[in-house]
DNA sequence: ATTGAAATGTATCCATAGCTACATAATGGT
DNA sequence: ACCATTATGTAGCTATGGATACATTTCAAT
């Protein structure tokens, strides 16, 4: 059995937890990032305004139409929004639900860092990465946190 | 001008904050995940072991070698670890900065989450992916949490 | 009804990040 | 010294997600 053992092997074997684990969990939530935010942003869109278009989407992501096309493309592809040439943009029951759900624990992330003593604006941009990465036992935490204080 | 009113859009003008700051924000942040996942790692291993394989890595991170050395190679190219084909891999001095950071980082958000109650396995777990997008600002307000409990 | 500006769509390019299949190098056990 | 196993490298595929340049469609003002 070739190139078994390291310079220094023998002290620690194996690391407790499978370490593999955690970054195949981070790169599964990394992956649902882009389907959140777009649906998160068509609820809030077709809630103040009345509907949501490509455009608006392009604004509010900071990308361009294009990249919001091809998006919408493969969200209507998985399910989640239905569009139709030149029309505005709607939400499947299935988005619509993961929008709620993206929605409420937007907000709570944000409120938790605010109630953890950080400022608005950091809060914001931070929350708008770390939502993705937060277990419901984790936001579970954050909203026992919140009421607490 | 056309197409400028909406539906219902009068209410309200523009929203407090311009939204794509905070998309800009996230998506600049994992960007960097990749980076900082593996000198983390190289560090680790390093420490552990005495050095850090292209196997070790794709083990550690749960993905084929093909993936890792295609990695390093951009690795490389930004500066961050020296590479010699079939041998050992190495953090520049910029490497080694950006991987002492991290590791710091993670322990602290880790930390945090187990002081808030959140199990160390979903605390791990979590954190993997939440250390990636935490500022600054909202990580000394964790160790500010960290210390008083 | 016309028409020009805005919106939307399409073609094509690039980088990142995963994979399988195959080729070559290194090394420990014999 | 040999060689089988392991480690490493390379070729080429796919998907996502960003871009620019150009084409087409809509629609509001005239
Ligand atoms: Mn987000
Ligand atoms: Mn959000
Ligand atoms: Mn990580
Ligand atoms: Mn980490």
């Amino acid at each position: 059995m070739p190139r078994t053992d390291r310079k220094k092997a023998e002290a620690s074997a194996r690391p407790p937890v499978q370490p593999a684990e955690t970054f195949r969990r981070s790169r599964h939530d990394r992956a649902l990032e882009t389907a959140q935010d777009y649906v998160e942003a068509i609820a809030d869109l077709t809630a103040a305004q009345g509907e949501a278009r490509v455009v608006d989407l392009a604004r509010r992501l900071g990308v361009t139409h294009v990249t919001v096309n091809r998006t919408l493309a493969r969200l209507q592809r998985d399910g989640y929004v239905s569009t139709k040439p030149y029309r505005a943009i709607f939400l499947t029951p299935g988005g619509s639900r993961m929008a709620d759900e993206c929605r409420q624990r937007h907000q709570t992330v944000v409120a938790f860092l605010q109630t953890l003593g950080v400022s608005a604006k950091a809060a914001e941009l931070d929350a708008e990465g770390i939502e993705h990465h937060v277990s419901p036992e984790t936001l579970a935490a954050f909203e026992r946190f919140i009421k607490k204080h």
